[in-house]
Parts: structure tokens; sequence; C-alpha cells
DNA sequence: GTCTATACGGTGATAGAC
DNA sequence: GTCTATCACCGTATAGAC
């Protein structure tokens, strides 16, 4: 994934890393622009609102995300291999980065988003259940949604808590009991 | 649980509401001291800062919790029973008040948290987890700490998702996925 | 596109009257 | 204990120069 260097991009990658680190109202655009040396008002060019800004944060994201899921589908043959990459992207987040996910992060924040910026949530919510379900009905799980929604909502609070309590043992479990579920599901 | 008409108990009340609806940085003073008919400067009287009243607002929380749960060792006899309990607590937090649990909602804040504020976060996830631990032992689980980790996060992830997504789903599917384990669990 | 300057409400917090 | 008044600061946001 290319970095771009325009102002723009690096406003949308500053403001999604402190978004996934702090919350929608843990950072200001004075630390967006603090961040990249530029001053707040000039961000206000490329984002009127800070809602504009989310919104399109939001949507880099989840095109990102599930651009990833794409290429996991192309690559890999295996649906167990596909749900263990999944596993991993949110472990790079959590581990390398120290960072929510940004969907579990603004999930907190939901009552302070605007529909337009909580809808963009939902989506990538309800994409991620519907790529995970693909991958567990393949494998011939006997219900594939409920299975898809147990994945997702335990990393979402996996990553929660072991950022939360310093420790990636809560990750570490969730992420063997998927595995576990993966080796007793028959195909 | 008796409820102190005291400003004091009032002021401790609505924080820990608002905290659970819209986290830390979500609420203010005023929005407190609106909320029960005073001025802010009066909350300061009680609470000099907001770290204060984050801190015993956490205790009392904590406190009131592992209450509960001790109620539910002395009146159930069985653990399986204790645990559901421990499920319906959860479940009335988010279906009849439609908020997070404190501790999953500071989890999201915890980088914006003093230390001592986060301690004791920290403190009740960790006694969860013991209080979890032993009745999963008591039921013959063969790895009763990470079925505790398990059951919390999930709990954590499923109240996080269901809110965001305004659908009890997730939170019915970990709860049906917990009583499941229960089942299938040897005494 | 980015800057300086500024508006203006919200925020935690304090001083002092009652 | 609670109030009014006030503070310094931070927040989003805008106007207009360059």
């Amino acid at each position: 994934m290319p970095r771009l260097d325009d102002a723009r991009s690096k406003i949308l990658e500053t403001a999604q890393n402190l978004a996934q680190s702090v919350g929608y109202c843990g950072f200001s655009f004075r630390d967006i622009a603090q961040e990249i040396g530029i001053k707040s008002a000039s961000i206000h060019y490329h984002f009127p609102t800070k809602d504009d800004l989310i919104i399109e944060l939001s949507q880099k994201y989840r095109e990102n995300f599930f651009r990833q899921l794409a290429e996991l589908n192309r690559d890999s043959t295996e649906p167990e291999e596909r749900i263990k990459a999944l596993i991993q992207i949110f472990q790079t987040v959590l581990v390398d980065e120290n960072r929510m996910c940004l969907c579990g992060m603004m999930a907190a924040d939901a009552e302070l988003l605007s529909d337009e910026a909580r809808s963009e949530i939902m989506r990538f919510y309800h994409e991620s259940i519907g790529w995970l379900s693909d991958q567990w009905a393949q494998l011939g799980h006997k219900d594939p949604k409920a299975q898809a929604i147990d994945t997702f909502v335990s990393l979402e609070g996996a990553m929660l808590i072991s950022r939360m309590a310093t420790s990636h043992e809560p990750f570490e479990i969730i992420k063997k009991k998927i595995e576990d579920t993966l080796l007793s599901t028959e195909k």
C-alpha cells in the first residue's frame, strides 16, 4: 500500500491513527496539524468539518480493509487460511501499532457520531460479517453467520481488553479459540 | 441497592451513566450538573478534578458489581447458574439501559486516563477473570482461566458491537455460545 | 493550499459570597 | 454546600492575506 505524501493523505492517515488510539473526541484538528507540521486551519480546507473527516477516514479504512480481504480471497485457496490471515491483520494493529480496530473504537463513540459516520462504521461491521460468513460456510459450518458474528465480536473484544490490560493474553486466547474452531469444523 | 439522594451520590450515579454512554471525554461536569439540577462548580466541591470523579466512580462500579457476584455465590449453588446470572447483568445494562459495561468503555478510553484510573479499570478486569475462573474450574473446565478470559472478552465485544449496530443479535449469539459451552463442560 | 488572525462556545478549575 | 463570577485554555470553524 503506497503512502501518498500529499497533505490530504497525510491528514487522513494521521487522523486514522489518532482515532484508533484515543477515539473520536480524544483528538483535535490541532493534534493532527501538529503531527504533520501544518496549521489546523489548513485541515479545514481539505475537510470542512470533523464529521467530514471522520466519514472519509472511515470509508478509506473500510475500503483498505476489504481490499486486503479481497487479496486473501485471490491468494489463498483455503478459507481456513483466509480467516487466519484476518486474525493476523488485527494482531498487527494491536501488537505492532498498539491500536484498536477503527470499527471497535468508533463503536464505543457511537453516540457521539453523526448518522452518516455511524452508518459507515455499521457498514464495516456488516461487510465483515458477510465475508466471515462466506468463509465459515465454505468450511461447512452449520451456522456460518452466528460463527462469523462470534468471530468478529470476540476479536473486537480481545483487542479492546488487551490494549487496556497491556497484555496480549486475551488476544492470544481468542485467536487460539478461533483456530480450534477451524480445526473442529468439518468440511 | 438503595439510591441515596444526597448530591454526592447523585453526581456519581449520573457520571457513571454518562461514562457508560459516551465515554470519558464525551461528557463534562456541566452535563452532570444540568442533569441533577446543580451548577458545575458544586461538583468540584465533592470531586476536585475529573480524574478524582472517574476513580471513585470506577471503584464504586467495581464494588457494586462484585457485591452482586458475591450474592450470586451465596444464593446459587451451581456455578452454571452464576455464570448465567453474570450474563444477565450485562444483558440488562445493554438492553434495558443501552449502555456499555464501564470497564469496556474505559478500555476504549484507556490512553486518556490517569494511571490510577486505569489501574482501577484493570482491577475490575482481573477480578472478573478471577471470579469467572473459579466458576469454570468448579464446572471442571480443563482450562478455566482461558475460558474465563474468553467469556469476559466475548461479552465485552458483544456489548460494544451490539450498541453500535443497534441490534441485540451479537449479544444473543455470544450468550448462546457461552451457554452451549456450559452444557458441554463436564463436571 | 497554507498561512495569520480571530470568533465563539465549551472545558476543567478556582475564588469568594452566601 | 451551593452559588455567581471568572479564568485560562482548548475545541471547531471562518475570513482573508499571500
